[in-house]
DNA sequence: CATCACGGTGAGAGCGCTCTCACCCTAATC
DNA sequence: GATTAGGGTGAGAGCGCTCTCACCGTGATG
């Protein structure tokens, strides 16, 4: 048990001093041993092991400008967030993937407008090198929060506060929430529907207006009467669902189908539908969005659904991170990229699947 | 808008240039000005507003030692843990006070013991001033990579691991397990039952244990024939408080009252004992523990249970964890310490609360 | 009037590391 | 044998900050 020095942690220059090796080489071993020949690498690498040497990682920064640290900002405008099972994928997959970087993942919880301050300070603080945030509601301040402190950021969901695409590009991942709202209606529209309705999730989330437009898109594409289509609106919650479903039924009881921008709305929506004795699929074809698995499969019919990859899309938050911060972690394989030559990184749109079950 | 200096962050010494003091006492400014004339703090003050200037974290660790971070140490057994309600109450308290402390969090995911290696040169790398964990499971090996990283470590939950008590004195935050399990109990004897069962937790977690030692206390307390009590094992999953409460019918088909070692359990069990039509309360009365407020109280019938303070214990750990690091932010006022004299940093129990709805 | 005490200030050392640059040694070339 | 090339190594500067300590001026004291 080779006890390390008592007392302090043994230095760089300890374990050169032992190893009877200049600093600088000290420092070459340490930092993968480039250059240095194979006697030398041996001697430092032995030091180290046999003081229990542990580079400081503050004297490292200082020099470095680079604190291997990425914040995740996470704000909490309800009340779920965390226990939101879209959350908590997205997050074990930033988690993951910034393991593979070998960075730390430095956990910003935004409660309300007066933590802004707080946040801005420590982005600006240069504590992190990077940040990733979730683009939740446009009528926020926090998005302004972080443009202003300067900190390379990639959002998590398209960003649609004004100015977004415009003026300054936002890197962004987000899944292809126009396409697979598409492909949802789409599916419903070749299952012979011609009465096909939406629950729209809030109006204030990109990913929610995107549905709408997808929606649109496929009920053009289908020429199917046409007009404005049936929308009601919810707010991606169970009951949401729900009530919108009974107004749709009230407003046109003789649709035959309905795409809901979420499967928790669309389970509301099947709650209702089973109450006023609708059969689903049979009269009423339901298609939702997310596949939020465990519920998706365990509604009554299972859900038709359109599936994004949540972790996938965490990982990917990461990968375009150090992309922007210029990290040369060529990780190859899958090159998911939105611009495949273009230098400066761009969004990341991730592809949707339709995953056919009993509903529609 | 006072444009900061073009590219890089100005550091103290502008400051001071442009305050004309010596770095010194710019220095003594920005850290609270304590021993600095007026006039002096004024034009330092207006230098750093002037120049936007915040400090250099690393540098300002270098020479301090404390580099204001938090490591919150998540193990994710299975695969539960972030949308466990319990933890995210838990962390949310863990985040706020830390906030309060002007602390920053950074998570720490363990998905498996492939991570101990990763784990424990991060904790050793003196990133972290300190860390939070949870003990979870006692045959886990977390609890030794953490401590032989030597950092000052707070638990939640009494760690059951051999030699905790022992040997080295793991400060901890934990609810008064035993206690509110007698109560609990003593509850359903003052309710004039007789046959009560217990549905107990995975036997690794000390607060499984615990809660069968205060179940066993209240029936030695009255004194109701006595023996070793009726305990059927559970895994504090719904479905586990399911089948434990099918075998205690079966074992003792004259039970009057049912202690569940937490309220999924007891979900899972008003759920059997409905299904073969025992009436809660009168036939069989049934107590939960934790006080999961949404569930215990959208249960059929509404369940009583034993309610811990769950954020504020998150809260807690981080208090004392400040404690232990020598942190002097006095919050006075409240004083749940355990052990009131000693200098010694102990452990911290909180009371819990009987809260009573109709189940008994 | 000389001395002391003391709060306020600045000079300078160093925290532990990386990185540039000069140096040295060996081997190839003229 | 002298020269050049080039890889390996060490000396030393410096990242931005805190903190000790010496110093200076003021007002109280002998």
């Amino acid at each position: 048990m080779p006890e390390p020095t008592p007392g302090a942690r043994p230095t760089l220059e300890a374990v050169a001093a032992r190893a009877g090796v200049s600093r600088a080489t000290a420092s070459r071993v340490v930092n993968g041993g480039a250059g240095v020949r194979r006697p030398l690498v041996e001697k430092v690498s032995r030091a180290v092991e046999e003081l229990g040497y542990v580079p400081n990682h503050a004297a490292r920064t200082l020099v470095t400008r680079r604190n291997g640290a990425i914040a995740v900002i996470i704000a909490e405008p309800e009340f779920r967030v965390f226990s939101d099972p879209f959350f908590e994928q997205q997050v074990r997959g930033i988690s993951r993937e910034l393991t593979a970087h070998d960075a730390q993942l430095v956990l910003l919880w935004v409660e309300g407008s007066g933590d802004y301050d707080r946040i801005a300070r420590y982005l600006g603080g240069g504590h992190v090198d990077g940040a990733l945030a979730f683009s939740l509601h446009n009528d926020d301040g926090l998005p302004a929060v972080i443009a202003r402190a300067k900190v390379p950021t990639v959002f998590g969901g398209r960003p649609g506060w004004p100015g977004a695409g415009a003026g300054q590009q936002v890197p962004y991942v987000d899944c292809d929430n126009r396409g697979g709202a598409r492909e949802a209606v789409r599916h419903l529209v070749s299952l012979g529907r011609t009465r096909i309705a939406h629950i729209a999730g809030p109006r204030d989330q990109t990913s929610a207006l995107d549905r709408i437009d997808g929606y649109r898109d496929a009920l053009l594409d289908a020429a199917t009467g046409g007009g404005p289509g049936l929308i009601a609106q919810g707010d991606f919650t169970v009951d949401s669902g729900a009530r919108a479903m009974a107004e749709l039924l009230e407003r046109a009881p003789d649709l035959d189908a309905v795409f809901a921008a979420n499967d928790l709305m669309a389970s509301g929506a099947l709650r209702v539908l089973r109450e006023r004795g609708r059969r689903v699929p049979q009269d009423v074809a339901v298609v939702g969005f997310d596949d939020m698995t465990p519920l998706a499969e365990s509604c009554d019919p299972p859900l038709t659904t359109v599936r994004q990859d949540i972790e996938g899309m965490g990982r990917l938050m990461v990968r375009l991170l150090m992309r922007v911060l210029g990290d040369g972690t060529g990780t190859g394989a899958d090159e998911n990229a939105d611009e495949p030559g273009a230098g400066a990184p761009g969004s990341v749109i991730t592809p949707t699947r339709l995953v056919r079950r009993a509903s529609a």
